[in-house]
DNA sequence: ATGAGTATACCAACTAGTGAATATACAAGC
DNA sequence: GCTTGTATATTCACTAGTTGGTATACTCAT
């Protein structure tokens, strides 16, 4: 069960982390990864048995610091499930106006690797997605929301939406409207549980 | 004004159409386009200055036959507009399903171009993203929809989500989810105007 | 014979992946 | 304390193929 850090392994990943965010996994050789790491292209295929292991290892390592992110952007809000929903919106269109960000690697990623359906690295990104549709749902559930469950589809769909949006426009115009439409639909929800 | 046809140029961008939707730009190198065209890169090189250009044509040229499916879907529908957005939706669900379905085209460029902000492809994605919107506020304000402008971003915001949450999970249950949230905002709106 | 369009052949740079040698760590035998 | 054995970890040098782009020459209608 316990995990060896190897941080060997670590430094590969981090580097791979930094540079398939920034430019794109297409557009980065294992040999810039490696030398971003500070190691030779034959050590990462030790650690490693393909470019697209290395991909996955990626995806895999940023499924848990970015739910950490969405979940302490949802706590840390004052008011109700709708201002916290909103928060995230918010919070979501304060980081996209630096210059370093670069849309939402999960995404990114299926976008780029859409001819190859069954890759490991898009099954990452699927599961991401569904843990964060879960976690929203459990969070909506726990402040007494109505419909969790459809609910927090909607607002997953009104998220991609702003990431897509905000990557093809650079406007965090868009990613204010969605957290708008969220909030939205939340409290047509509380209001539901309220007025019953 | 009148353009020449130029039946050489029109092959290259068909041939880039289907090989770049398919496999990503990334994937497909100017040789295999011309390949595909039956015409050898040089001629290729004649006809478009670099990739690039060739990758902007080909979105260029997606514009206007898009904004025509979409509004074809919704004129047929039947119903009032909730019904006509709701099919949008539904149709989009139906060929999503089929495996040469590969997402949008716009959005998945913009993803594998996210680190060129200013490439010209990306802008033709904008411009086809922005041409959707009014089209669609114009609808529905046709239809005597209130806020219409508002309402046409909340859908656009869905629907890219929609593309986006299909690329990754492979699952026609996010755009049907979408659709019956779009379908919702806009029977919100036309009970506005009828309650008044 | 001129110029738009097409073809052959090529380039230098880069790509993912590998073979073989080497370095390091640690334990066993004596 | 020293040697030897072995598994892990790392490097150098290389392959075989692909990439975007180009120099040059040819074709053919006007």
């Amino acid at each position: 069960m316990s995990e060896k850090p190897n941080p060997t392994r670590k430094r590969l990943v981090d580097a791979a982390t930094k540079l398939f965010y920034a430019e794109g996994i297409g557009r980065v050789s294992v040999d810039a990864v490696a030398e971003k790491a500070g190691l030779t292209k034959r050590t990462l295929y030790y650690h490693f048995k393909s470019k697209d292991d290395l991909i996955a290892a990626y995806l895999d390592g940023r499924d848990q610091p970015n739910l950490e992110q969405m979940a302490g952007w949802f706590d840390a809000a004052g008011g109700g499930a709708d201002k916290k929903v909103e928060a995230i919106f918010t919070n979501l269109a304060r980081v996209a106006r630096h210059p370093k960000w670069k849309g939402c690697g999960f995404l990114r990623t299926a976008a780029e690797l859409a001819a190859m359906p069954g890759h490991p690295a898009v099954k990452a990104g699927a599961r991401h997605k569904t843990n964060f549709e879960k976690w929203l749902a459990g969070a909506l559930s726990d402040h007494d929301v109505g419909e969790a469950k459809m609910l927090a589809r909607e607002i997953v769909l009104l998220m991609d939406g702003a990431f897509s949006s905000m990557l093809i426009h650079h406007n965090p115009d868009y990613v204010t409207a969605a957290g708008h439409a969220a909030a939205t639909l939340v409290r047509a929800r509380m209001a539901g549980k309220r007025g019953a």
